[in-house]
DNA sequence: GCGCCAGTTGATAATGATTGTCAAGAGCAT
DNA sequence: ATGCTCTTGACAATCATTATCAACTGGCGC
């Protein structure tokens, strides 16, 4: 039951559904915050899953760039995070890694009407806030 | 004529102006696009300037963290950029790697009122778009 | 149910940007 | 000039990430 959607998801970018597989999109599906693949792969050890790190790294990278998970620089190395798939901006607790997801119409409207200006035409944009949540602080 | 405020930023940030960290910024200040400590060393020695890599390292990082510089994150590598010391947002060419420095009122109403509507004390907020210059079209 | 085979895995080695080390060299105040 | 502290740079060490490649597996055809 909980495993289907995941499952399929996985079959949606041409990967197969393997245990491995499960195992990361399914810990990425229920935590709110950004994870390096170090961390998770530590984690997923911790909790008795057998996967190895290179998996980790792999699958991590096939996810994102299957738009399924979004990625984070942080202190020069790359932090994941399973996000919607409708484009949207992130709001990014310093202390905890917890992500909101954000729409901006505003920001949308400044990214072209900036890139009209200067007569860049615009292959993407990124608009991250970075802050404390109310439950560190 | 053309070394002396750069001398004097050095000073500035604490920084003694030796011939390497003046060396650095003063190929920093005319150029309009973002460049990689490898890269820069390269063109230094390229150049005829007798400098270390290390040294270019150690200088970069030691102006960012002095606010004269900008950091961007490019295929997992820094590239530095002399940016203006007010706040602003960027406008970078993924082709040639120029940047132009935008300022926003919309995007600074957005991180304020995102922030405030979610609990979050705002520590910072980055806003970059990606695009092709009209040069490189 | 079984065999096949392209897709996957993972221990290990390799890469490559960045940082640590430390002895030699260079600003600058006296 | 002298001294003292800051700086340099060749070299070694880190460390996240990627490449290898032989062993393993999911799923289709039989
Ligand atoms: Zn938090
Ligand atoms: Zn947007
Ligand atoms: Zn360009
Ligand atoms: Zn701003």
């Amino acid at each position: 039951m909980t495993v289907r959607p995941v499952a399929q998801a996985l079959r949606d970018a041409g990967l197969r559904p393997t245990r491995q597989r499960l195992s990361v999109l399914q810990s990425l599906r229920d935590r709110p915050d950004a994870v390096t693949a170090q961390d998770l792969h530590a984690e997923l050890r911790g909790a008795g899953a057998s996967i190895g790190l290179t998996t980790v790294y792999r699958t991590l990278t096939a996810l994102a760039d299957a738009g399924l998970l979004d990625v984070f620089t942080r202190d020069s190395e790359q932090a994941f995070r399973r996000c919607g798939t409708v484009h949207h901006h992130h709001l990014v607790c310093e202390t905890c890694n917890k992500v909101e997801e954000l729409s901006a119409a505003e920001v949308e409207d400044w990214v072209h009407h900036a890139a009209d200006r200067h007569g860049f035409e615009v292959t993407g944009h990124r608009a991250d806030i970075f802050g404390i949540c109310s439950e560190c602080r």
